[in-house]
RNA sequence: GCCCAUAUAGCUCAGGGGUAGAGCACUUCCUUGGUAAGGAAGAGGUCAUCGGUUCAAUUCCGAUUAUGGGCUCCA
């Protein structure tokens, strides 16, 4: 007799068991169409699931989230079906739900081509049209052995063989497919079809790179087409922000066969470059850092010594000259504990905080390339804190409340919080360890932040916390960074002075906010896409003429706003003006000053904005102090106020 | 590094076993025009590199390099 409470509070009892579906066609036959599973007691179930005594029960269709979870597991599953069909001998592996869509590796004695993609996905619309039920049975591990070893599935069979012998494992069925899965899916394969295979891919087998490469098919999948027609075109929109893109068109920066993974910066990029150089250095100097400067080229042996050449030793650029063997460097720590080394510290000195934009180099693995966000060559706005124990804390705190000033200061407002904790391969005694994890995630719980561990990801010598930012379509990467290094300064005989008169070794904060300028600055072209705020702009103003009679007032014009200390510049070409808007409108230029004889009669401007808003005639003087306000306030107070 | 794909003019891209084409950009000339493309003419390519097949390769095949999408790895 169970007693079934909805989630408007409303109450319905039963005499007998009843399935969600029952109950969803108890309520109406358009809930009991639409009904992909529901929540039972707060857990996901299938739309066939029995419930036997009294529950509260939530019904799930396509418009809720776990609704379109349900369409994306089970269009994955759709797929490994249509695979199957076309291509027997191809084995199935794993397929979970990822953003936006879904993915499913197979193994296969030849790649996959588009056309086979072509095929796949034509054969699941036609599944999908069908209609066909997937039906959930139990199975015990052994039987579930025994029966993907007689389907020669032999990577079902390994992931089931590593479950414990007594659990209860549950298949699903679709005609003539049959997977292993924890489900819930949709009733039948009839709720699937907004979707669309986006791209083949390689995979290792269990993600490890001594494994088999399979085949992996990324899909996605929507409630409806007008939710995959807009998922599709937002994939479009967001390609036209990809900083390669704009890079070339802005004339920003290139790369080139030579000199794979290092940037070549042109004029405007480098502009961009030093703007935020410039802020960087204004903004450590006002909260105690010294700047430094270490040479790029350093003996083998200081590697050695501070175990970068045992642990990331594949990773750098060895240079030989005559009988020495130097290194570029990948880090600048093992460099400012040289500069921390020099003359004998006190206490009384710490926290030091020494910075330097220093130039890193690492062989970083070719296919790990990309654009400017990854690199061979960079520059870190890197900084070590050296202080002591009773000191990690608030410096933690500190730095934490400086980056986010900064992250505000370039427009980013969605920050990912990541620790990542101890690696297998790394330095240091588990003691340290345990004192530096606990120091980084007490500081991310004072600030109250939303944090995510990643275990095993921490440097070699010491964990840290992963200041994330996202590009135009939503990959994820890492800038800013704190590391709390227990193990480098004793490595590298480092130490201070205490109140006592003994001699102890500092720890060492390791922290960067932009992380490398290439990578941030590829970041902040795909976040604002191209349109740099005014005070990074490499051309705040243009000024255009009309005719050849404006040529010596706009260069006048443009010598005095580059007196202001304004970046202007004049396109004086013989060109109509509809042309020069244009191409300054393309370009990105924030301000367009238009000057014809109305303009040189008055003595006022004609201001118009690269988003197209015509400010109309305005005194100069008026003019650039709202510019200079609009670039000391970083933007915040826009000229057009 | 691994899997797949790609590499043709400065850029974006067509093309195809008999040594190449468009649009934009560029140069010159005409045009002096008021807020997103004025007109005409011209110039521009060892078809990524190295090999192989072929009477003939930019085209087919292989290798290399780079790039792109992933995986692995990382700022």
């Amino acid at each position: 007799m169970p007693t079934i409470t909805l989630p408007d509070g409303s109450q319905r009892d039963y005499s007998n068991a009843v399935s969600i579906y029952d109950v969803a066609l108890d309520i109406g036959p358009g809930l009991a169409k639409a009904a992909l599973g529901g929540h039972i007691d707060g857990v996901l179930c299938d739309a066939s699931t029995l419930i036997e005594s009294d529950a509260q029960l939530a019904i799930v269709t396509s418009r809720d989230e776990d609704g379109l979870h349900l369409i994306r597991h089970s269009t994955a599953h759709l797929m490994a079906q249509a695979v199957k069909q076309l291509y027997p001998e191809a084995q199935v592996t794993i397929g979970p739900v990822i953003e936006d869509g879904f993915y499913y590796d197979f193994s296969y004695e030849r790649p996959f081509t588009p056309d086979d993609l072509d095929a796949i996905e034509k054969r699941m619309g036609e599944l999908a049209k069908k209609a066909i039920p997937i039906e959930r049975s139990e199975i015990g591990r052994d039987d579930a052995v025994a029966f993907f070893d007689g389907l020669s599935e032999d990577y079902k069979a390994e992931i089931i063989r590593d479950i414990p012998a007594d659990e209860i494992l549950s298949l699903y069925k679709q005609d003539d497919f049959t997977d292993l899965c924890r489900g819930p899916h949709v009733p039948n394969t009839g709720h699937l079809g907004h979707f669309k295979l986006m791209k083949l891919a390689g995979a290792y087998w269990r993600g490890d790179s001594d494994n088999a490469m399979l085949q992996r098919i990324y899909g996605t999948a929507w409630a409806s087409k007008k939710d995959l027609k807009a998922y599709l075109h937002r994939l479009e929109e967001a390609e036209k922000r990809d900083h390669r893109k704009i890079g070339k068109q802005l004339d920003l920066f290139h790369l080139q066969e030579e000199a794979p993974g290092m940037v070549f910066w042109h004029a405007d990029g480098w502009t961009i470059y030093q703007a935020v150089e410039q802020y960087m250095r204004e903004r450590q100097k006002e909260q105690g850092y010294k700047e430094i400067r270490t040479p790029q080229l350093v003996d083998m042996s200081l590697w050695e010594k501070s175990g970068h050449a045992d642990k990331f030793g594949d990773d750098m650029f060895a240079v030989s000259t005559d009988d020495r063997k130097f290194a570029l460097k990948p880090m600048n720590c093992p460099c400012h504990v040289q500069v921390f080394n020099q003359g004998l510290r006190s206490y009384r000195e710490l926290p030091l905080r020494l910075a330097e934009f220093g130039s890193c180099h690492r062989n970083e693995l070719s296919g790990a390339l990309h654009g400017i966000m990854r690199v061979r060559g960079f520059v870190q706005d890197d900084g070590h804190i050296f202080c002591t124990e009773q000191q990690i804390q608030e410096e933690c705190a500190t730095f934490i409340d400086f980056l986010h000033s900064v992250y505000d200061d370039f427009g980013f407002t969605e920050v990912i919080y990541r620790l990542s904790t101890r690696p297998a391969n790394r330095v240091g005694s588990d003691e340290s360890w345990d004192k530096s994890e606990k120091a980084l995630a007490d500081a991310l719980d004072a600030k109250g932040l939303d944090w995510q561990e990643l275990p095993g990801e921490g440097a070699f010598y010491g964990p840290k916390i992963e200041f994330s930012l996202k590009d135009c379509i939503g990959r994820v990467w890492q800038c800013g960074t704190m590391q709390v290094d227990f193990s480098m300064p004793g490595r590298l005989d480092a130490n201070f002075v205490d109140a006592n008169g003994e001699r102890q070794a500092p720890v060492m904060l390791h922290r960067a906010i932009l992380g490398s300028f290439e990578r941030f600055i590829g970041i902040l072209i795909e976040n604002h896409e191209g349109k740099m705020p005014l005070w990074l702009a490499p051309t705040q103003v243009r000024i255009i003429n009309i005719t050849d009679k404006q040529q010596d007032y706009c260069k006048n014009l443009e010598k005095t706003l580059s007196d202001q200390g304004l970046r202007a510049h004049s396109d004086l070409r013989n060109e109509k003006i509809g042309l020069k808007i244009r191409e300054a409108t393309l370009g990105r230029v924030p301000y367009m000053l238009v000057i014809g004889d109305k303009e040189i009669e008055s003595g006022k401007v004609s201001v118009r904005t690269r988003d197209a808003s015509e400010l109309g005639p305005m005194d100069l003087d008026t003019l650039v102090s709202g510019l200079k306000l609009e670039i000391a306030s970083r933007g915040r107070d826009p000229l057009e106020d």
